[in-house]
DNA sequence: TTAACATATGAACAGTTGTTCAATTATTGT
DNA sequence: ACAATAATTGAACAACTGTTCATATGTTAA
């Protein structure tokens, strides 16, 4: 009996093909770990707000500022990872910079999860 | 001038509309909190791949232990994780728990994970 | 009841995260 | 050049997170 060793719960016969079907289908750990990391962005309630905000309007460092009630330094560290994620983009106009989304997958996860959280 | 005290930048007349649209539509804290906590389960590894697992095929514990090359406590932990946020469910079947996906939900967050990734 | 297996749980620990504070850079108007 | 405003950055610190280890619970078969 092949892969034997990685067997549990005395029914390698059940669980083999499941395990043989996932070996198959798992991204690899580096895709994964960029996944993660993506959705840790999402996991966090200033970076929700700063999304939620920038989903309605471009807006600058500190509009942003005071519509979260938070300091400036708070939400430019906060927009500095977001950038970094590809989830915001950026452009400066004179003393200020507007940030903006960067795409739409931010808005459907965005509101898949929003869809999730009301229906529990 | 009305809210003039949050204003910013020097352009008072140019983001207070801005403001006003967000203060009016952005959903309350307790709601953009668990949104937060809701997204913040898919942000590790660990958790992701046995989302990911999850999402091919219905798996016991020391399954997903096998699956990810952890031990079946670490595994635990975090399904209780992801149960406790509603993204798996269980069943008790002889010693094994088996566990699934919760609701399709899940399996469209990570695909739009997915498709940020591959596009950036 | 006992032994064996599958799962769950609590405590502890290292590693990570988010905010604050102080300092710095960038831009504009005087 | 200078001051004022907007934004960024690095260091520091408390709070939080994920894994390990030891132990406990639940289930089945002998």
């Amino acid at each position: 009996m092949k892969n034997k060793e990685k067997m549990c719960c005395d029914e390698v016969f059940i669980h083999e093909d499941s395990l043989a079907l996932i070996e198959k289908e798992m991204p690899c750990d580096e895709k994964l770990i960029d996944l993660a990391e993506f959705f840790r962005l999402f996991g966090d309630s200033t970076r929700i707000k700063i999304i939620f905000a920038l989903s309605k309007s471009e807006l600058c460092v500190c509009d942003l500022a005071a519509a979260l009630g938070m300091s400036s330094s708070a939400i430019s560290h906060q927009l500095r990872l977001l950038k970094a994620g590809k989830l915001v983009k950026n452009r400066r106009e004179g003393k200020s910079v507007f940030y903006s989304l960067a795409d739409e997958h931010v808005k459907t996860i965005v509101n898949q999860g929003m869809e999730h959280i009301a229906e529990n």
